[in-house]
This record gives C-alpha cells, sequence and structure tokens, in this order.
RNA sequence: GGCCCCGUCGUCUAGCGGCCUAGGACGCCGCCCUCUCAAGGCGGUAGCGCGGGUUCAAAUCCCGUCGGGGCUACCA
C-alpha cells in the first residue's frame, strides 16, 4: 500500500438519510482532526445514489449540523473543489465510463443469476443460503448470455473478486486478513445502469485522491472488496495507490447494541436542542474511542487537532452516556464568556417564550444581571430557562410551581413571610447587600430561625420554586415591587 | 450458519513486560463550603472474563475458551 502524495486527504461520505447520527458526527470529527493534525484536506462528499432512501432534507441537516459545529472542510458542498460535483448523484457519467472501461478490462462480468437462483443452488449444495452469491456467472459463454437476454433478462454487473487473500493494515486495528474465497464477487452495478455503493464509494476515493478512509467498524467487512476494486482500478490507471483504512469503534446506545439511527439518543439535534453547545458536544464525542491525556478530559478543538492519533485510537465499541455528555457539556459552558453565554442562551428563552425575538435592551440588562448566577449551575442550555423563568414571565401568569408551595408555603410560612414583607418594605436602597441584610435580622435574629427554614418561603414566595438563583441577588434583579407582590400574593 | 472485529471499575478511558498494592473522568456515597440547587474542595465505592503457556517478571506477548458486537442486499 503507498501513499502517492505526501498530502493527507481524509473524507467524509455520508449518505443523506435521516437526521445526523452522533456516531456519524464522531466519524466526521475524527477524519476533520486528523485532517487538520496532519496539515491535509477533509473532502465531503454525498453519497446519494439511493433515491429511495435520501432526501434533500437530510442533507440540508447534514450541512447544518457541520456547520452548528464548527467543522469545516476544504472540498465538497458549498465550498467546491477540483474533483466536483460532490453529490454522487450528479456524477452519473463518471461511474458509467469507470464501468464500462473496467468490464473492457475483464474486471466485471456479467451476471444474471436472480436471488431466488442462488439460494437454490446453495439449497442443492447443501450449502447455507446465507453464503450468498456463488460467483457462478463468471465463465458464461456468449451464447449462454444471448439465452438470458431472449428471455428478457438484463445482466447486473459483478466484479471478479482476485483468487488471492486480501490483507491490509488497519489503522486502529493492525493486520487484517480476509481468506480469499471468503467474499463473493458484490454487484457494483444494476441491470438498469445504475450504480451501486459498492462502485461509487471506492471510485471516487480513486478520483479525489483520498488518502485514508477512517469509517465505523460496521464498514469493515466490505473493506476486501473495496480493495479488489482498487486492484482493478489501478490496472486500468484510474488511480496509482490503495489507500490506508482506519476502522473506528461502533458507538452503542443502551445495552450493547449499535446507537439505532431510530432511537432518539442517536440524533444530533436532541442534544442542540437541549442546550448542548458545540464545544461540549464535539468534546465528548472525541471521548468516544480517543482520549487526550491520562488525567484531563476536557478540551478545545486546538487541543484535540494537535494531538490526534490515529494509532491511539482505541478499537473497542463505547456507549454514549448522556450523563457523562451533560457533564462535560456543564464544563464547557462554564468556560463560556459571560457575553457568549448570553447569546448562546437567548434563543432557548425565546423558544419557551420568555423572550420576544427582539428582546429589549431593560430583558437584555437583566438576562445579563442574572447569566453569571445560572452559567455556573447549569449542565445544558435549555435549564436556563427554568431558572430564569421567574424574572422574565408577567405577573398574571407567574405562580409558584405547586409542589414547591407545597412544601415551602404552607401554614408556617405565614410568619416568615409577613416578616419578610415588613422588614423589606422598609428597605432604603433595593440592594443584594441591604436586602441580605435585612431579611437576616429579620428572620434569623428576630424570628429565631435557621437560615434553612427562614428562606425556603421567601424563595418560592419570589421565584415559584424551591431551586432558584442566589435570592438576594434575584430579590434584587426582581425589583421591589414585583418582589413585594409576590410575597404578599403567597400571603394570602 | 459463514466471515470479521472486540474484551481494564456500572460507563468512557490510561496502560503498549518491571514505574500497577492498575491512573483519570462520569455516575454513586460521605464530608466541607452554604440562603436553595449547582459549582468548587476533600475523601470513599468499584475493574484487568476464564484457562493455559512464554518470561526472572504479564493487564500488557502467544494459544485456547467463553462472552459481546458487526457484516452477510441489485442499501450506504
Amino acid at each position: 500500500m503507498t501513499t502517492a502524495n505526501a498530502e493527507v486527504r481524509a473524507r467524509f461520505c455520508p449518505s443523506p438519510t435521516g437526521t445526523p447520527h452522533v456516531g456519524l458526527i464522531r466519524t466526521v470529527l475524527f477524519n476533520w482532526a486528523f485532517a487538520r493534525h496532519h496539515g491535509g484536506k477533509l473532502v465531503f462528499r454525498i453519497e446519494d445514489t439511493d433515491a429511495s432512501r435520501d432526501s434533500e432534507e437530510s442533507y440540508r441537516a447534514l450541512l447544518d449540523g457541520l456547520r452548528w459545529l464548527n467543522i469545516d472542510w476544504d472540498e465538497g458542498p458549498e465550498v467546491g473543489g477540483p474533483d466536483g460535483p460532490y453529490r454522487q448523484s450528479e456524477r452519473g457519467e463518471i461511474y458509467a465510463d469507470i464501468a464500462r472501461r473496467l468490464f473492457e478490462a475483464g474486471e466485471l462480468y456479467e451476471s444474471f443469476s436472480s436471488n431466488e437462483e442462488v439460494e437454490a443452488r446453495r439449497k442443492a449444495a447443501g450449502q447455507d443460503p446465507k453464503l450468498g452469491y456463488d460467483n457462478a456467472d463468471r465463465e458464461l459463454t456468449d451464447e449462454q448470455k444471448a439465452t438470458f437476454r431472449a428471455d428478457g433478462r438484463e445482466p447486473v454487473l459483478r466484479l471478479r473478486m482476485p483468487d488471492h487473500d486480501l490483507s491490509f493494515t488497519d489503522l486502529v486495528r493492525g493486520e487484517i486478513v480476509f481468506k480469499v474465497g471468503s467474499v463473493p464477487d458484490p454487484v457494483l452495478v444494476r441491470a438498469n445502469g445504475a450504480p451501486l455503493y459498492t462502485l461509487t464509494n471506492p471510485v471516487d476515493d480513486a478520483l479525489m485522491r483520498i488518502t485514508h478512509v477512517l469509517r465505523g467498524e460496521d464498514l469493515l467487512p466490505s473493506t476486501p472488496r473495496q480493495i479488489a476494486l482498487y486492484e482493478a482500478l489501478r490496472r486500468i490507471g484510474v488511480t496509482t495507490f490503495t489507500p490506508e483504512f482506519g476502522h473506528l469503534p461502533l458507538v452503542r446506545g443502551e445495552g450493547n447494541k449499535k446507537l439505532s439511527k431510530r432511537d432518539p439518543q442517536s440524533n444530533l439535534f436532541n442534544y442542540r436542542d437541549r442546550g448542548f453547545v458545540p464545544e461540549g458536544m464535539l468534546n465528548y464525542l472525541a471521548l468516544l474511542g480517543w482520549s487526550i491525556a491520562e488525567d484531563r478530559d476536557i478540551f478545545t478543538m486546538d487541543e484535540m487537532i494537535a494531538a490526534f492519533d490515529i494509532s491511539k485510537v482505541n478499537a473497542n465499541a463505547a456507549r454514549f452516556d448522556v450523563k457523562k455528555a451533560e457533564a462535560i457539556n456543564g464544563e464547557h459552558i462554564r468556560k463560556l464568556a459571560p457575553e457568549v453565554f448570553v447569546e448562546r442562551v437567548i434563543p432557548h428563552l425565546v423558544t419557551e417564550g420568555l423572550l420576544p425575538e427582539n428582546p429589549s435592551d431593560a430583558d437584555l440588562d437583566t438576562l445579563r444581571a442574572i447569566s453569571p448566577l445560572v452559567q455556573e449551575r447549569v449542565t445544558v442550555l435549555s435549564e436556563v430557562a427554568t431558572m430564569v423563568r421567574f424574572l422574565f414571565i408577567t405577573e398574571a401568569d407567574f405562580a409558584p410551581e405547586p409542589d414547591a408551595a407545597a412544601k415551602a408555603l404552607g401554614p408556617d410560612a405565614a410568619p416568615v413571610l409577613d416578616a419578610s414583607i415588613g422588614a423589606l418594605e422598609g428597605v432604603a436602597e433595593w440592594t443584594t447587600a441591604a436586602i441580605e441584610e435585612t431579611l437576616k435580622a429579620a428572620l434569623i435574629d428576630g424570628l429565631g430561625l435557621k437560615p434553612r427554614k427562614a428562606f425556603a418561603p421567601v424563595r418560592v414566595a419570589a421565584t415559584g420554586r424551591t431551586v432558584s438563583p442566589p435570592l438576594y441577588e434575584s430579590l434584587e434583579l426582581l425589583g421591589r415591587e414585583r418582589s413585594l407582590s409576590r410575597l404578599r400574593a403567597a400571603r394570602s
């Protein structure tokens, strides 16, 4: 396996079906980090040769997801490049031409066997039908082919697999050998002339001069036939080298199975909607099969690029652990500059109906003031909404949560609320310090209450929840009027 | 069934022959801080699937075994 050019050219070539899967994103991430680490290129190609499954919506979702994560590519959709087009649905003539050349060179042959016929032959020979196609059509005579055609049958084109073992050195797993005869001749072109993934994927990798193929382990079994195709492509002069392969560990869900596309946990956008930040999402995904150091797991993408080494990627499957993903995400949220945090939180508050599309300056001032208090206590941005809700909700809509009220606004609360109202009415300057001093004097000293008992009713009355940002600051931001009216409302 | 991959705390991982009485992180438990919840600090819980080799020495190498997974389409 020789790499003709020194430049690393990795690629990402998803099929646009459904929503972006976190496993797929982990794959781009590793390709991207690999390419960037080596100062090479990342080629982005869309494998949409199956019109029945691919959709424009999925294609756009893919771009959207990548843009959100700030993963960029050097050649591909929207940025162009020397080997376009980058959507396989637009490369029909290229595949037809190469298929013709391969056929003329004897690398492909016409095969007329139907699945039923193959299965029948396997059974007749006392073999398991699951063994698949039996290479029976390899040496059909012209007369036999003419007979099939006379019956109205059109052939598919199959690749003649070589008569030697196929081995390669996997970048992640080391030496892997597939015994000769263990892989049946694959179909590359349908009877109607439509090219299949088995043809288009290696052909495009060759044409785009891809040097390193890093993909999921689920594609490992297809490697021998791809290497065989590469050998054929080299013989007809389409390319001069075979890329290196590296198979990344599968991402599993609950249980031991591969994380299903149907599982909501696999949907990248679920995480975005819940308020994962790109920095956290990527950091967590990077940990699925790789680690930056023995004693550290929080890092930036620049750090990942600097340290990424494909040979250090772990070969065993990894389970996607939402809890840990959230913890990592929380770390990154805390590292955001305050103004950046505010910017990213706004869309979530808009979604929750707590802010209009274009928030007023007053709203923004309030948000900026409360932000530092919540930034350090959330793990995903959507949590911010529940924490600051009490500040942005209208008085008409405000009401303490039933559970919280039951816990903290019972009969015992009456004297506490009365004392609080009386004391706060006399506060000269409505500031955090003054509120704290006043409340402590009235409740702790005055009523002789434990702090825990003293502040719970006030907190629930003012914020509606037993858990809130720090109380005095919250009251200051709420303002004297709203604070007192909520306390009075809770009293009655 | 066939082919192939994988096997360190519950989970993600470090480890690539001696530094390992196995390190970090998430989770969980406890303590501190404290107006709540977090965050932060401190401490604790828990693991090399099993059996043979090789070696002075194995989580690390080899074989077997068991277990898990992937693929097995005229999908990608």
